[in-house]
DNA sequence: GCGACAG
DNA sequence: ATCTTGTCGC
């Protein structure tokens, strides 16, 4: 997959929260151009507390969620995770990643959020950035914001709103007895789309939407294999 | 000042 | 994120 832009951030807290602030403005909230039929999901994991990381994206097809690919990845973040600061840490491993796809995914499901964060750029929405088409992140942990409680059935959702006021994503209850998921938009997408593809890609057995969930086991099964 | 804090 | 046993529910 093309890369058409890379945000360099510098790990500075002070600098870095600045720039979050700065891109946030340039985040496209609104109806995906085209028909989202390909969906890619992503995960990383780590070792420990360390930077040694792996990473994996799963591409299934909408309609049928038939896997039509699988990519992986391995290495060091630079960086150590800071809250607020994710993006700095996995952006660079999520890009080298998605230089291996050969997919062209029409929707990008980030593991992490994208607009509910405290400037309003989680990673979701620096990769949506990066790779320019639809992205949303999918939180499975509150972070940040207010909202009602949700009723328990799935499918139930309520909104996450920030201080001002303005809503920032939902938290959905994609399963009857599981807490809830935090949707969000990353970029080039509405909450409304978001919503109704985490449902669709979620159900009764399964929390995390379908392509994040096989990119969660394949990232814990690369561990294994090439940590020996 | 105190607590909260994606992965 | 990761470290972990037993336990509950379908």
């Amino acid at each position: 997959m093309n890369i058409p832009k890379v945000l360099d951030i510098p790990y500075d807290e002070n600098i870095a929260f600045e720039m979050q602030k700065k891109y946030a403005a340039q985040v496209e909230v609104s109806s995906p151009q085209r028909e989202i039929k390909i969906i890619a999901g992503t995960d990383v994991s780590y070792v420990g507390r360390t930077n040694e990381a792996y990473a994996s994206a799963v591409v299934i097809n909408r309609e049928t969620k038939e896997i039509i690919e699988e990519v992986t990845w391995s290495g060091h973040t630079k960086f150590p995770y800071k809250s607020g600061l994710l993006a700095l840490r996995e952006a660079p491993c999520l890009i080298e990643l998605f230089k291996k796809l050969r997919s062209e995914p029409d929707l990008i499901i980030i593991d992490g959020n994208g607009q509910i964060h405290p400037r309003g750029f989680g990673l979701a929405c620096h990769m949506g950035l990066c790779f320019q088409r639809p992205t949303i992140g999918c939180a499975k942990t509150f972070f940040v914001g207010k909202h009602e409680e949700l009723g328990e059935e799935r499918g139930e959702s309520t909104e996450v709103m920030n201080k001002e006021g303005e809503i920032m994503g939902l938290a959905l209850r994609t399963q009857k007895k599981a807490p809830p998921v935090y949707v969000s938009v990353g970029n080039l997408c509405d909450l409304e789309t978001a919503k109704e593809i985490m449902f669709e890609l979620t159900s009764r057995n399964n929390r995390l939407p379908l392509p994040v969930f096989h990119s969660h086991h394949l990232c814990a099964k690369l561990r294994k294999k090439e940590m020996n």
